[in-house]
DNA sequence: CTGTTAGCGCTTTCAT
DNA sequence: ATGAAAGCGCTAACAG
């Protein structure tokens, strides 16, 4: 059994509320008997329950952190920044997987609920997800990392630009002279997904690309999917001269599979990517991509979600962090030849 | 402000002791007070607090993982695993990142007690870390996972059989007629690199592979040391046939290096990892290596912490599991020529 | 079958 | 400067 106040209190000869004072730091103790309790405290090692502290400052200190897969390279980066800046503030992080599931999502919010944690970060959620939206809701803070909820709920979201990220990809491709860029778009169920593809469509007529309607393609989480897009692709009459995947997983697929089929890249085809996980920039792979500043957004949701917890952040004014992402070009892409 | 007891006890016209009793399951309830009860939850949509049930029954029903880095594949594999068994047991995960310092380690532990944890799982610890150590000689459970201790410190232990391993990747290159072997040995800091360097130099003779020094170099975590090990190797009179690195990490960097160097895998020479990272059965990369079992370890992890917060496993003879590794044939190996 | 009550370890008024 | 006491939301005797 550990020590409680109580021990500390008798074994120094004062009453709890005279140590509760000195290890929160509270004015009004004797210098002597600050030292006494201090002595003590050091000598029996003791910590204090933050679970019964929490019960009276209703504050846990603890942050759930939801995440579709701790898996993917992407929220693992990010996960790694949050706890990190959690715990320098003193906070704890506790987590969830979904694996894309509601019920499951469903499930870890009412956990987290349970275990009283002063905030929520989803890393993970889908356009539409009334979990999600209702928890926004509720009184306790909640911040989207990365995929926002859609227009209709208001909330509280840092991400990326992805309007700039999809003009500075489509420039790259463009100023290296491509014109048949063909794009291969991720799940539409999900912000990032249905934004890239929009904002492709819309962007690029200003960069001179094509806007033959083969040229788009659906892919996904499923590999599969991914790889039937490229089959279709590289059976076009013209086939095209860059490859431009919504995010760099199915830009590694496509990668690969163009690499198969006998085409050099960057040579004869060029691929891009969009993410920039740390996959990219692995020395067998080196792909071009868009950098949407991972640890800098997770840094940040943490960070605006400890304000909104302490109420400095107004609450009625939602947080929308829009990061600069960034051009990375690696040799996965060249002029066509 | 969420919703208490009393508010349901109130309003349902009963004392809190009876919300509690159909809360909880237990029997000697009137089944109309029961449902009348069940009722009131429902509409309310009651959660219980979990930190001030905590109070009363010692069991916070969450677990700590501590880990040296999640954004290392096998970790975040194995953490997947962890959250998801310990959530199916109504545990939640508590994770700290200690990025291998022994400070950051530190501070996590206390956080971790500090927030009550039932139980800890230690993916990351050195060999002789007296931090771990001391907590393993406290009342709270504490396993360890992939890495242990030594020998010096009795504790509960989930991993890898690697002395089979070795003896699997040992089998497989000389079956296939390689004798000039290279050993690229992990940091011997850990249980893990300090093993199969043993088990290489224990078991080569008994596989026929050669016994000179220079076959065999030290690597580690930075790239750098794996980079000067492979020039040193290919720089030798005989150059190996095939190089075996002690984890996947390394055996990617070899992988990269040789094929810069202009060297075919495996026609040239065979590359060999451990531990069978997702990443090592990537389409471009397909590298023979060991499977540790991350998943099935992580699952075994979880049970057998339970088991032991649980009071159902002894706690004076220490688990002690040794997962089978499996080997895995890819396109990096093949008979030298 | 149901209610009363005493804490779990802590913070925080309010007295002294 | 210090202590007594109430109470956070819950469980678990104990009484009735």
């Amino acid at each position: 059994m550990a020590y409680t106040l109580h021990d500390i209190a008798a074994l120094s000869g004062v009453s709890i509320a005279t140590v509760s004072r000195v290890i929160n730091g509270k004015p009004g103790v004797n210098t002597e008997t600050r030292e006494k309790i201090i002595r003590k405290i050091k000598e029996l090692d003791y910590q204090v329950n933050f679970n019964a502290k929490s019960m009276k400052t209703r504050r846990t200190n603890t942050i759930g952190l939801i995440t579709a897969d701790i898996t993917n390279p992407f929220y693992s980066e990010a996960a790694k920044t949050i706890e990190f800046q959690a715990r320098k503030q003193n906070y704890t992080l506790i987590v969830g997987n979904t694996g894309n599931s509601m019920s499951e999502e469903q499930t870890i919010i009412r956990a987290f609920q349970q275990r009283q944690v002063d905030g929520f970060i989803f890393a993970s959620s889908a356009l539409r997800d009334s979990a999600v939206e209702n928890l926004v809701n509720s009184p306790v803070p909640v911040l989207l990392y990365h995929r926002h909820l859609g227009g209709q709920c208001r909330h509280h979201f840092v991400g990326s630009d992805e309007r700039k990220g999809i003009a500075l990809a489509l420039e790259h491709l463009s100023s290296l002279g491509h014109r048949r860029v063909a794009f291969i778009s991720g799940s539409r169920k999900f912000s990032t997904g249905a934004e890239r593809l929009r904002f492709f469509l819309e962007l690029r007529r200003t960069y001179g690309i094509d806007e033959t309607p083969h040229l788009i393609q659906e892919g996904g989480y499923e590999i599969a999917k991914t790889s039937r897009a490229v089959e279709q692709l590289m059976r076009l009459q013209h086939t095209p001269t860059a490859i431009f995947a919504a995010n760099d997983f199915m830009a590694l697929q496509v990668l690969h599979q163009v690499l198969e089929l006998g085409y050099r890249v960057p040579e004869d085809i060029s691929v891009m990517g969009y993410d920039d996980i740390p996959l990219a920039s692995h020395n067998s792979i080196q792909l071009s991509t868009i950098d949407v500043q991972i640890t800098h957004g997770a840094h940040l949701a943490v960070m605006n979600l400890i304000n909104l917890i302490d109420g400095i952040a107004s609450d009625t004014q939602p947080v929308r962090m829009l990061l600069e992402p960034k051009l990375v070009i690696r040799s996965s892409t060249a002029p066509p030849t």
